[in-house]
DNA sequence: CGGGGTCTTGATCTCAATCAACCAATGTGG
DNA sequence: CCACATTGGTTGATTGAGATCAAGACCCCG
């Protein structure tokens, strides 16, 4: 995997090009948040990598190295994406802060789970749809990735996408490794 | 739904039939442990209930409520099972309980993700083995719920069961609404 | 006794998996 | 610079696992 990790000059901050990793299951690091783009965790098993999370925009990730000093699962950019280090603040934030990110845990693993139920088309919908939340404008993923996630394969992502942008449904902008979603249309779920 | 609820005298505990309702969304409560059987979690949504989460013996469920008041989710159980009233405590414990429970709950969400994976066969003993760990003879829930869990139909859950359980793959005992799996094959994945 | 929820079984259909090429872009080393 | 490998994406033909539709059995309960 070709890895493009740039390193802001303040802060810490890194920015990451879509595919390129931000860690691996095992290493030593400390917990980041998402300020743009989305990340996915993927667990190691022996049997090969398995999909396990995903992060977008104002989630944190690598909270568990708080705990263990390790991560549990590797992190890749779906799409670019930048991320600065977080911390918890030791003593100065209270439980709030904890109880907010159990609360979106939970919340996010319901989202996950639908996107993994209905047809094809509605699932790469809601992914999307997941992905642009509070953004104009989404880099498509590639098809691997969508496909690891939504529990499909890379010829029946190409095949809906395809389809859904020919139809309309879908604005997709650019082409080969590079494009955007514009619009998703809005009928929900 | 039937709802056998019943509250012991102590500490106070309730016990729960299999299908039995916990709370529903909305309402106002207080957080549970999970003291044993298991317990699914759903979201109410306007186009119908969703499965949203799974609880088996240690978990917690219901810890949104120290933030809002109300249950974000309803909950009913899987199989018979005993909770506990839960509460954290205030300053004693410091924040390592808040970061064991954001661990567990994103390894809890790597396992419900892989119940939604492979082939229908697969899912089912990967779902009874995740209710299982911790206990010999799981109570086989309702068809309905593992279908709602695996993202499968109550017909493939029936008939894959009977499979599993003729090829000797599941140790089916009882018939009809009170069976229990007594051993699943261990072979890994 | 009848009714509703749970489970089973059968026949048929459909969507997505699978298998197999192939193209386009990028990268690599001589 | 060219030959070559690699990665990401596309398209077509075929197949199969599970969905769907339908009917009936079983059991508990009022």
């Amino acid at each position: 995997m070709k890895v493009n990790k740039s390193h802001g000059l303040e802060h810490g901050t890194v920015s990451l090009d879509r595919g390129a990793s931000l860690y691996l299951a095992g290493e030593k690091g400390h917990a980041w948040r998402v300020l743009s783009g989305s990340i996915r965790l993927d667990q190691e098993e022996p049997t090969g990598t398995q999909f396990a999370g995903l992060a977008v925009a104002g989630d944190v990730v690598g909270a568990e190295t708080l705990l263990f000093g390790r991560y549990t699962f590797s992190a890749h950019a779906l799409s670019p994406c930048s991320l600065r280090p977080w911390m918890a603040a030791p003593e100065t934030a209270g439980n709030g802060i904890w109880l907010q990110m159990i609360a979106a845990a939970e919340r996010r693993m319901a989202d996950l789970l639908a996107l993994r139920c209905g047809k094809a088309a509605e699932r790469i919908r809601k992914l999307l749809a997941l992905m642009g939340s509070g953004g104009r404008g989404v880099a498509l993923p590639r098809l691997r990735d969508i496909a690891d996630i939504t529990d499909l394969t890379v010829e029946t992502v190409s095949r809906t996408v395809t389809s859904l942008s020919a139809d309309g449904t879908l604005d997709v902008q650019g082409s080969y490794r590079v494009r955007k979603v514009r619009e998703v249309m809005k009928e929900a779920l």
